[in-house]
DNA sequence: CTCAATTGGCATCCGTGAGATACTATCTCA
DNA sequence: TGAGATAGTATCTCACGGATGCCAATTGAG
């Protein structure tokens, strides 16, 4: 006989939110664990920024803490439960957010500490998308960005939009750095060489007659130029169109 | 001896990218073909929106075109290729976009044709980002929001970042939607009642001395309210977001 | 017309990973 | 001191991606 589906799945939830949020467990009886949630959380966490998420497989977990595999499953419940843990692990704690400069400084900081942390871990951004923030370091960096913005006046619908925005760019943005930068080293091209054979390769195929404006730019010296080199001008771009974005929303918020 | 490795991988580039752009084969000779590629890539799409991705391995395409797998390697290569293909299939032809009703509108043609792409394929926002557009279809997706760019008078470099942008943002609000919604149906909860767990579990954690403005946000009824409902409302304040920022880039181009 | 080169397709094998079950080892509390 | 609870292990299943090598089919050159 099962249980009710829907209790099943709550009980699993809190487990997992439980683990995340280091709750106390209930029992001191039976015999004491030689392990514990950081300890296997932070070895994937090591095993991933030294081999990409292809070395943080519970096996090579295992092996790096010197158990069997099967010993995790008392701790993590399910790989995914143990990608979940590790994100929260490593996006750390939130950094301190001075709102005296006003809201742009602010989120200027946080974006900039946010996207250290994608450097820091590049995996992170390879993530598949797990839903909302959960884990208590997330939750801590949606508050610094509410703090941020608190003086702006946004409601908190507002607020969560421009959370979920700017949280999803600096993950995107990275992840496509990333993305690059492995594919340059795979292939063993220096730095901008990655970027010229795009823009050739794709120059040969796009034709004119069917792609005018995408002819026009694989034509153009976009790719070629050392001035798109150094994606992080690319990143800056799309930080300042979403600021000036949150602006105009900031003064209609409080001209309307 | 292995050969350049320089030598391997432009090769192998090449010959990706020619299945991608159709390029036709070389020799007429040998056994003619059974299957060709937009057989495989048209069933493994099939599946990947039947099952989602876990539908679309090589051996699931296999016994569904009634070969082996290993048969499948004559077309796609890898898997990886085999999800590079199956992207630019699924992604499609682009939209027609009027240029006559001005930038944004096109842009808002642009997007809502593209979020109606992730809905009808939701594993495609699940993918791993690839890096850059190559497939003819998503060229031709680059072209038309180039296309109706046109008349803005921003540079190649800015409109560059804007395709970047809205694609990122567009993608990650289809995935994070697609994420909810298959939330709900796992538990087996109605519409709303996934985020209103979800606020509910996370005020209970949420304390107001670590998080204050995270404290109230999740104390308010933004997670509760039927107007938070529809994540539709959030993405199109997200549009309008970026929209505004791409205005007054384009002001100031202009002026400045 | 024939045969060899060329190419497609298949059987088999391997390594790895996630996960389930059932078992043993060890400790604490009554 | 023993009984129940908890930690860790041994072993199994299943699925996936990928490599190798063989056979079959077909075609073009002589």
């Amino acid at each position: 006989m099962r249980s009710n589906p829907s209790d099943e799945a709550e009980r699993e939830v809190s487990a997992s939110l439980r683990r995340l949020w280091r709750l106390p467990a209930g029992s001191h009886r039976g015999r004491p664990a030689g392990l514990d949630v950081d300890r296997v959380i932070g070895t994937a966490l090591e095993l991933a920024d030294r081999d990409g998420l292809a070395g943080a497989t519970l096996p090579k977990v295992a092996e790096a803490l010197g158990v069997t595999k099967m010993s995790l499953y008392r701790y993590v419940g399910s790989k995914d439960e143990l990608l979940d843990l590790m994100s929260d692990l490593a996006i750390g704690p939130p950094p301190e957010i001075s709102e005296r400069d006003g809201w742009r400084a602010g989120m200027q900081q946080w974006i900039l500490a946010n996207r250290q942390v994608y450097e820091r871990h590049p995996w992170l951004a390879h993530l598949p998308i797990s839903g909302p923030p959960r884990g208590p370091h997330a939750i801590g960096w949606m508050d610094a960005m509410l703090c941020a913005l608190r003086g702006t006046g946004l409601d908190w619908r507002a607020k969560v939009g421009v959370l979920n925005l700017i949280g999803g760019y600096v993950r995107t943005a990275s992840a496509q750095e990333r993305q690059l930068a492995q594919g340059r080293q795979e292939i063993g091209l220096d730095q901008t060489q990655s970027e010229q054979d795009y823009g050739r390769a794709l120059a040969e195929l796009v034709e004119p007659g069917h792609y005018p404006e995408a002819a026009k730019l694989f034509a153009s010296d976009v790719f070629r130029s050392p001035l798109h080199q150094g994606t992080d001008g690319s990143f800056r771009f799309g930080v300042e169109l979403i600021l000036n974005g949150i602006d105009t929303l900031i003064t209609a918020t409080r001209t309307g």
